[in-house]
DNA sequence: ATCATACTGTAGCATCCACTTAAGTATTGT
DNA sequence: ACAATACTTAAGTGGATGCTACAGTATGAT
């Protein structure tokens, strides 16, 4: 690696690459929950998801208060849509290519070279 | 971790927070790449780069095929688009939720209360 | 035949990761 | 006051990761 990773891009995909870290996410995409909330349906202790959590709020994806004894977390989309952009942005890119493909495949068919 | 996680979207996003690997799939979405022309901007040997090629293959997310001593490379945007598509779901799961904050904010005023 | 090119494969190493256990702190309920 | 709840923090472990160095193999050029 570069070994220098601070880019938020590394973080986001990193924290979205792990099933128990999306779990969470999927939970929170419908709603803020507290930190025991969101460790129910998961097979690990409340630590392993406190740690995922702190995973998951130093991408940015999460963004989380304490009120009495009680963390409620909420998503933070705008890291997500920056995920979601650079994929696209690859995806444009693409398409382009297959385009240019497509208009030279019809240029060279309407000139008509058989040969 | 779960301790199963060969699930294809935990590979494809495991394989995105890489910036080496990220600058590889950037190169090979404007056109298809020997593995040299991939490595050449890369701070690193050859043979990592080979590596990092076969984490972005193990994800599907791009093939190679060998002619003579050159190996080349294109991307594969159906396993790009499906992790694309995990975060665009999220979203939308998180606007509808703020829709219906808006819905009840908006009948809420028209149903008059200021009590 | 010889040499360069384009990988390929393996071993080794330092670091990171996803957990667990265990011990603690701060609130809330009775 | 005492117990239960909701985290919080630290230490440790086994396994994965990202890299390098080095030793190949197969193909193309002269």
């Amino acid at each position: 690696m570069l070994q220098y990773d601070s880019q938020p891009l590394d973080k986001a995909f990193h924290a979205l690459s792990d099933p128990g870290r999306r779990a969470m996410i999927e939970r929170l995409s419908v709603g803020p929950a507290s930190v025991s909330e969101l460790a129910k349906p998961l097979p690990m202790t409340l630590s392993a998801v406190v740690q995922h959590l702190k995973v998951l709020e130093d991408a940015g994806l999460v963004k989380s208060g304490k009120v009495g004894r009680v963390r409620t977390c909420t998503l933070e989309i705008a890291a997500m849509a920056q995920a979601e952009r650079w994929i696209a942005d690859r995806k444009r890119f693409w398409e382009q290519q297959y385009d240019q493909l497509e208009a030279y495949l019809a240029q060279a068919s309407s000139t008509g070279e058989t040969e």
